[in-house]
DNA sequence: CCGCTCATGTAACTGGTTACATGATTTA
DNA sequence: TAAATCATGTAACCAGTTACATGAGCGG
């Protein structure tokens, strides 16, 4: 029984906490996060629902209102063991261990660039960064319970670590 | 002309700061980095390189010593020229926005889990946290060059504001 | 009636994964 | 000489991406 998915586990969590899901309004929920790496594309949830219920951690429900169709998911009772398992404890070393980060990754590169281009670099990232920052305590601020107020706080925090590490940076770079 | 991925990328990269390198030598490169996320298999890296050798980016020469084949790669002016494009400025929303972070999408479901069970988690992810960073600290510790070093820090940095993060979050929680 | 949103899906592709296969060279 | 390491690669698979296709319901 291979492990779940980020995307999988992420479903399955939506559908405990929220009950009754179409496939839609996760692939909105996905489109709406504030995070750039969620795509929440159809091509990726629909088949993905799709191989949950086929493996009975999801059970579909029509619930057309009309002639319209509409499919909710529920969690099956091994569904919501599955998730379980996924969230831990125990916590896997790639769940604990540094996430990557493309800028940390062409950090090791700026070497390549001509002070100028460099400089460039580092006043672009700062700016960018301060934007992200905004837009993630905005939509923090709309947590709805103690764990998404601390997730979101996670990213928060994680901004201004960064953001506090590239003006080091920068610093140690202009001299 | 499509993007580079983050492998593509740091692969030219790594060729562009040591020189004339096999596949070999970059998925050990790969395979010895601290951070959990690079995989380096052999079924990544060298259809990589055959690929961007193909696209005119890297040129492969031979370099056997005797009876036994080696193929080195050296960078083009092209694929130094896409290897700066990559690298920026000007940065995508993707390279500055938050990282996803497996931990933190778990914290978003950790009211699914009963209290002592919370708890256990907590102290699982502290516990492994630690380790990761000494781990990191170490390898820190042996950085070339000033940006190798302040890339290095970076993850470190990460880490570390992670685990502040997480200790809030078990106060939080303990109440 | 036109265009937008709701809602579900498929098709082609792609980058990366695991696992396997091969042979030369070095070291215990 | 046996085992480990150097060194190169292929094959099967898989999750997720973009782009496309379909149709109902609703507001201006």
């Amino acid at each position: 029984m291979r492990e779940l998915t980020e995307l999988e586990g992420c479903v399955l969590g939506h559908v405990w906490e929220k009950g009754p899901c179409t496939a839609y309004a996760l692939r909105q929920m996905f489109l709406g996060s504030a995070s750039p790496h969620w795509s929440g594309s159809a091509g990726a949830i629909y088949p993905l629902v799709q191989r949950l219920a086929r493996q009975g951690l999801l059970r579909a429900r029509d619930q057309a209102t009309g002639r319209r169709r509409s499919k909710g998911y529920v969690l099956t009772p091994a569904g919501f063991a599955r998730f379980l398992r996924w969230l831990g404890p125990p916590l896997s070393e790639e769940t604990v261990g540094v996430p990557m980060d493309p800028l940390r990754t062409r950090f090791y590169f700026l070497g390549a660039l001509k002070p100028e281009q460099r400089a460039q670099f580092l006043v672009d990232a700062e700016a960018k960064m301060q934007d992200h920052l905004a837009r993630l305590e905005k939509a923090g601020r709309q947590s709805e319970g103690l764990y998404d107020a601390l997730a979101n706080r996670g990213s928060v925090v994680m901004m201004k670590a960064r953001l506090a590490w590239l003006r080091g940076v920068s610093e140690e770079a202009s001299k």
